[in-house]
DNA sequence: ACTCCTGTTTGTCTTGGACAGTTGCTTGGA
DNA sequence: TCCAAGCAACTGTCCAAGACAAACAGGAGT
């Protein structure tokens, strides 16, 4: 319908599609794909078109597919593969809660969103409202972008009104500060800080004293901050949209220059497709796991609260 | 103390200080710094001195120095240079509300810094708070790092517990319907929120209906969302860690993707070093005259709210 | 004070080559 | 039949050096 004339020079791309204007000129060069035209001073100028296509492959490369794979296929076909990959098993049909959820974020209607979440969240209490509501929601949201379904403001929108929410029950709770002391953050490169919140909501009630930096703190903070804050854990998270490779990398850092008496807690969508195990690390697979870990840390260091 | 052996590739570097890896490369075509030895693939591995050197220059070209200048200097010189530009005039002397917040701060005293925000805020009110409070702490925090005497980890502690605080004032509304509606947002690349929060926390007690999407939205979007969310008004803000040549170009490119109706409002530390007046955007210098920007629109518009 | 011009500074784009880590296929052995 | 080892393809990142446009700074002329 807009095959008007959108064009898009290689920056534009790199912050639309997240991937970086080396991976962009190489692919160009192997594959043929994109094959973007040239400006008067021969800089590269993508179409929208190429530009959806692209969107739609670094969607597919996040849930582990490669790109050779995906390059060759037509948008078409790529949609339909997203489609496949999203429901390999419908066993339980998509419940309502979830459904409704997902239809006032496409309706824009932020009020609504926002009564809802917040009768959700007096409903159930804050740890059964983080596990049965929001993790599924976050799962449900990021099925939906996976399609294409979901605008990229639609889910910033999401986010944000969850954000509000979370951030208002936990701070309904007064301060707690007991142990362990935990400090909270994620990497730099990993800007999504929802889990941050769902941990912080699930251990608050349980006493756990939660310190948080919010996303993007350097390694090197991330150690200064431990031993400054004297904590007993650092929890990290990685979400969907964080590169796999750099996962290992990251934890194996910061468990090199993390004291061994502090504990490393890792979890996220991506963490699930981590297969090797690494030693001194806690991988939290599941939200839920949040609880059994600070469990098993409160038996482990023997000290009952 | 530690000139032992830590060494950074040129994606840590970039990582790290936020410079670019072409930057990087040809500073030291140009200038001969950084001058990072080899590792036995001929990658660059940068030191721990030239990382701290490199991490001031970028501080100072933030202030709107350039690197010329800054290169050739050694790593006293630049903190000496900081010092300067920090107290221009030091008319009033600090204040002891900034003295007092800095100290927890950098006593990494988590629990007494909520507690200091939160008592201001409740004697002083939202929207004095904001303007009286927020805006010079942010100030003072700006320049302390600026110095150095600010770790990363402690300025994402001040961030996360002002955000807290600041979502907890506004949560305390009734959820405003009034016009104008407004959406507030950062472009791609800008990353502090904070400024955000600071507007929704002066405008929501006006009656404004405010729509967050948070930080980096793509341009796309930000005008898709301005349209489903039927919006008088979209807000950016820019703070001072965002390239300068870049805020032309995203209100300039916005400018002309929104519906001329639809008015576009532009504040934060970055926005007062703009020098050429864009027609059509608002900007907003200080924080204090958000409100004004809501009287005048509110006038011009002949809608008495 | 203002505008116009000019040389300098600076970041980003270009091409094309190299290489290392990962994935996955194939082949041989138990 | 199944597993392991080895090898080839895949893939992202790094490197070098050149080019150029936009922004800046300084001076000359209104």
């Amino acid at each position: 319908m807009e095959g008007t004339e959108a064009r898009f020079n290689i920056s534009a791309v790199e912050r639309e599609t997240g991937l970086s204007k080396d991976v962009l000129r190489i692919w160009e060069r192997r594959y043929g794909f994109p094959h973007p035209g040239r400006d008067e001073n021969a800089e590269r100028q993508y179409s929208a078109d190429e530009l959806a296509k692209l969107r739609a492959i670094k969607r597919l490369m996040d849930t582990g597919l490669r790109p050779g794979k995906l390059i060759p296929q037509s948008l078409a076909d790529l949609n339909a593969l997203a489609e496949k990959r999203v429901h390999p098993r419908r066993d339980t049909l998509a419940p309502a809660m979830e459904r409704d959820v997902l239809t006032l974020v496409k309706a824009h209607d932020a009020a609504g969103l926002h009564a809802t979440l917040a009768h959700l969240l007096l409903r159930q209490g804050i740890q059964r409202f983080v596990v049965e509501t929001v993790a599924p929601l976050n799962r449900a949201v990021g099925e939906s972008w996976m399609r294409g379904e979901l605008q990229v403001f639609e889910e910033h929108l999401y986010t944000e009104q969850l954000q509000l929410t979370l951030r208002g029950a936990i701070n309904a709770f007064p301060r707690p500060s007991g142990v362990p002391r935990i400090l909270l953050t994620t990497v730099p490169g990993e800007q999504h800080g929802i889990g941050l919140l769902m941990v912080e909501a699930l251990l608050s009630p349980e006493g756990a004293y939660c310190i948080s930096l919010g996303t993007q703190t350097p390694f090197e903070d991330i150690r200064k901050a431990a031993l400054a804050h004297k904590v007993h854990v650092v929890a990290l998270s990685f979400s969907m949209a964080f590169p796999l490779r750099q996962v290992g990398d990251a934890l194996a850092t910061l468990r090199r220059q993390l004291p061994s008496a502090v504990a490393l807690w890792a979890g996220g969508e991506m963490t699930r497709r981590l297969r090797k195990h690494l030693s001194g690390v806690q991988i939290i697979h599941e939200i839920g796991d949040t609880l059994s870990a600070l469990k098993s840390w409160r038996a482990d260091s023997g000290q009952a609260r």
